[in-house]
DNA sequence: CTAAATACTAGAATAATGTTCTAATTAGGT
DNA sequence: ACCTAATTAGAACATTATTCTAGTATTTAG
């Protein structure tokens, strides 16, 4: 194997094993030589690759934050009504969520602290991001299907109330997971941003 | 002074104390030398009152959840419509937030893991003040004012939107504070999870 | 009022653990 | 084949939370 294969190979073979200890017992108290053994990673290499511990939480971070980006963007930009859209974008939180726990749980824990490098590295991502997401409301504003707000307001209001059902769920304090409850959190986006006459 | 204040004051003040630095570079972050000389508290008393560094945040934890609850319960039984009751929850989050942010970030970052002990009186808190909500919202849901839905849904819906807003407002991403934008946020929950019909 | 018990304080010593550093190794280009 | 740069290795180090032993003050009981 090139030695790019076997160094891209140990990098995510050490973010999915930290992602596992990240998730089971946050990142403070999983210790470096865990991830270490289990990964089967020598001190020396993990310094290199990462620089330190929250290094690889800012990895592991930054690759669900670009996942979640691009997949939501799949779901929501072929919409072409204003509640198809914003029931899309509901919807696909609640089955990312209940897919893939241990990384949402980590992402919505917001436990990380990022570093400015990688800060400007997000920033960046989610102008990008941002952007193509404006583009898809502007239209539904101004044909007065959504409330004109604030702009800082669209994502509480719509994504709110299911990232904190998802928080409760991912704590295993409820049975249903998002992804059950999926249509009543759309329903509530939904009527919550649209225009009312 | 007698032992009790003397007792009583070293643990508010170094609670107080480590809620500014958790706070500020959060818990894994702030060490236990700086809260001591700020604190002006010794190694060993410290670890008498508290067990450990977790210990302190746990303490503040709870202290905080308490005065919460309370507050809110008072902020909402008074209301006797579904619709000024659901809009004084969402007012008083924003507020309390608003003017707490320091209290409001830590108990929202959910950095505090707590030991089992904790969990078992947070338990205890949570099932008394969920008793004095679910007796308010009963005659509503009842009355067809307010939609029925799984318990575990309330909370999300209502608070969802707010809780993520307070979030980005915490974390310096936009300007206006929580209280600025109470009222769109309080009419949004309320649209949620009225009955429409 | 005295004595014993208890609660509390103190800080040096310890232990746990994240990180650095120097040296060895390996792969890819010339 | 040789050189260079990327990578690996793990022992040494540094930081910092925590323990431990000893000492002091306060309350309680007889």
């Amino acid at each position: 194997m090139s030695r790019k294969n076997q160094t891209s190979e140990l990098k995510a073979r050490v973010m999915e094993v930290a992602l596992g200890h990240f998730s089971e017992v946050g990142i403070e108290r999983t210790n470096v030589s865990n991830i270490l053994t289990d990964a089967g990673c020598s001190v020396g290499s993990l310094y290199h690759h990462f620089g330190n511990k929250e290094g690889i939480a800012e990895a592991v971070f930054i690759d669900g934050v670009n996942q979640f980006n691009s997949r939501l963007l799949a779901a929501l930009l072929p919409r072409r009504t204003a509640d198809k859209g914003i029931k899309a974008i509901v919807t696909f939180c609640c089955e990312w969520v209940t897919n893939q726990p241990e990384l949402a749980g980590f992402l919505l824990s917001r436990e990380v602290t990022l570093s400015d490098n990688a800060k400007r590295e997000l920033r960046k991502m989610d102008r990008a991001f941002g952007q193509s997401i404006y583009d898809w409301f502007v239209p539904h504003v101004k044909s007065g299907a959504l409330l004109e707000l604030p702009t800082s307001m669209y994502v509480p209001l719509i994504c709110g109330s299911t990232l904190e059902y998802s928080r409760f769920w991912l704590s295993g304090r409820n049975n249903r997971s998002p992804a059950e409850v999926a249509s009543i959190l759309a329903e509530a986006a939904w009527q919550s941003v649209k225009h009312n006459l």
